[in-house]
DNA sequence: GCCGTTTTCGGCCCGACTGTTTTCAGTCG
């Protein structure tokens, strides 16, 4: 069972405690949204946790649910689950991922009618809020009814709870409102939010916040969006529209002197502020988008405003929080204790190791469409030192060793050239290596020893089991040679999951030879994860962050891979593109 | 059901918006 399928379970036995009696099972319900929450996020398979015993080092998971889930894993179901989802029907479950759907009345429809199928409840519902059937009920009426077939629709188009677009997409989406919400004289600044200004290599919906002493007319001219399909909902200082492409772009407004507040509350995450007000509370103090509310005596209350962020984070005691790092991954406690990572910028990067110039190398997969001239234009251009071009290997069932061979001896007498007659910039040679089923690199030792070094990686066989898998990838990177591991997880976003590997193996195993893991920030890939990232921090493993360019153009890509590295802690120790030419080409010949 | 810089017991984030109500319940972020 994966972890996305126990969050599921658990935020099913939340759902059902709701729907039993919300009052008595507050808590319990929340306990376990928690936990699932956590889960769903956590970079290690709960399977495997057990195994490590390491269970409890999920927040979140304490005795009770630890021992529910060691008995999930050992057969396969939970006797305790199982008693309190017997009362629900299981069909209530799918239209939990319906918009505007909730627990209560979800349960209130299937029970009303009976609706006894999972697979088609919600085209059930669909039938019934067509024929008018919903709306005599009790709490329901003709706008709901509507509202429920509107939420149907934007379901079947793909716009569910969890559905995500790609960080670029959102960039360019926001971009355009920006645009348009700049031109209104009364908005005093505009920021995008939330998971955007988080940096999540995907995004739910767009947020702004609003800095102006006129909400109404900003509201009323934000909700006239051209590009707006319709809207959701609109308050005195907040509305949500959604664009003619289905994005939900969420609108809240603040003065100046609490503009502060607003965007500390509107970048959330959810959960860090949830932490953020569990530790207010206990020293008197209420936080909201407002401000912090300070108890007073005869039951009054002080309102404290603030028009920055770090006024507010200060008068809480904390320093201010990088928003990459605002998840409840411990840095409340760390922004408490003056410990907060200082964390790698865009600006201490020197250089790119993962460039596919347009060299005739005949590789075995795509080739890039820029000379490595027009490349190392682009590079002095970002203010590097050095590069390293890494085009695929030329393809190995096209050629014979020899040819190839040929091909690498032309290449390494290019980039001496240019090394030669250009001194502004160092080239390194490296070629980016496919690691075969066997674990062999495509290419043979005398054409290895062409190369400064390699970035190897996996292109083919994603489907094979974890324990082959790792040792596949462990067995090219043991290589001499190869030095960096490309897009380690081989996930595309939103299109493939990647393979499975051993992490706590491989992360060993880069540790003692001294590999490196690549960030890639491809947008697709975005590849470590942030969620590895951070383990590689905490065990010291070394990073690169690269963009797999194949055009010049996107080598400027490098700025989602930073936003990578930042939200998983990395400072610029870890980085070994942010070294000088002399100390990375140290590491590259350990 | 979880958790600890007042606590191993007694707390548990905060507010906005909508629809259906006439003071509130449900959902969302």
């Amino acid at each position: 069972m994966t972890n996305i399928e126990i969050a599921r379970l658990l935020r099913n036995v939340a759902a059902s405690y709701a729907i039993k009696n919300e009052q008595k099972f507050r808590f319990q319900m929340l306990a376990y949204l928690k936990a699932s929450n956590a889960i769903e996020h956590f970079p290690s398979e709960v399977k495997d946790l057990i195994k490590e015993e390491k269970l409890e080092s999920i927040p979140g998971v304490g005795p009770s649910i630890k021992s529910h889930l060691k008995e999930l894993i050992k057969t396969g179901k939970v006797k305790h689950f199982d008693s309190i989802l017997n009362d629900i029907p299981p069909s209530v479950f799918p239209l939990l991922d319906v918009p505007s759907f909730g627990p209560k009345k979800a349960f209130h429809l299937v029970t009303e009618f009976k609706l006894n199928d999972s697979k088609t409840v919600i085209e059930d519902i669909k039938d019934l809020a067509e024929k008018g059937k919903i709306s005599p009920l009790e709490g329901f009426g003709e706008k709901s009814e509507k509202d429920i077939l509107q939420a149907i629709e934007e379901y079947k188009k793909g716009k569910t709870k969890s559905k995500r677009m790609t960080l670029p997409f959102a960039s360019e989406t926001a971009e355009l409102l920006l645009s348009y919400l700049k031109k209104h004289k009364d908005v005093l600044v505009v920021e995008p939010l939330g998971s955007l200004r988080r940096k999540l290599s995907t995004i739910g919906d767009i947020d702004f916040a609003v800095s102006t002493n006129n909400p109404k007319d900003v509201i009323k001219y934000f909700v006239l969006y051209p590009y707006k399909s319709r809207v959701i909902e609109q308050g005195e200082t907040g509305a949500s529209i959604i664009t003619s492409s289905g994005v939900q772009i969420d609108l809240l407004t603040q003065p100046p002197q609490s503009f502060g507040s607003l965007l500390q509350h509107f970048t959330g995450s959810k959960n860090h502020n949830i932490r953020l007000r569990e530790y207010a509370l206990k020293k008197g103090l209420s936080l909201s988008e407002k401000g912090i509310k300070k108890h007073m005596a005869h039951d009054t209350w002080h309102m404290a405003h603030f028009d920055t962020e770090e006024k507010f984070y200060n008068s809480l005691g904390l320093d201010w929080i990088p928003p990459e790092i605002r998840e409840d991954h411990l840095e409340v406690e760390h922004a408490r204790l003056h410990t907060l990572p200082k964390l790698v910028e865009l600006k201490d990067i020197k250089a790119d190791f993962h460039l596919h110039s347009n060299f005739p190398i005949e590789p075995s997969h795509d080739m890039g469409r820029d000379s490595m001239e027009t490349m190392i234009k682009t590079a002095l251009k970002l203010g590097y030192d050095y590069i390293g071009f890494s085009e695929h290997n030329p393809s190995v069932s096209k050629h014979t060793s020899e040819q190839i061979l040929n091909i690498l001896k032309k290449r390494k007498e290019k980039i001496e050239h240019i090394n030669s007659s250009n001194k502004n910039i160092r080239v390194i040679s490296l070629l980016e290596i496919d690691i075969l089923t066997n674990g062999c690199l495509a290419i043979a030792n005398k054409a290895l020893s062409l190369l400064d070094a390699t970035v190897v990686s996996i292109h083919s066989s994603f489907g094979m089991n974890k324990e082959v898998m790792t040792q596949r990838v462990l067995k090219g990177l043991s290589h001499p040679k190869a030095k960096i591991l490309a897009h380690p997880t081989g996930r595309l976003i939103n299109q493939r999951n990647g393979y499975e590997l051993d992490w706590p193996q491989v992360f060993d195993f880069c540790k003692k030879h001294n590999k490196a893991l690549e960030i890639n920030s491809w947008p697709l890939r975005l590849d470590l994860p942030d969620i590895l990232v951070r383990e590689a921090v905490r065990r010291d493993i070394k990073m690169v962050i690269d963009t797999d360019s194949h055009q010049a153009s996107q080598m400027n890509l490098m700025q989602y891979g930073v936003s990578i590295a930042r939200r998983g802690w990395a400072e610029k120790k870890d980085i070994l593109n942010t070294l000088s030419y002399e100390q990375f080409m140290k590491w590259l010949k350990s």
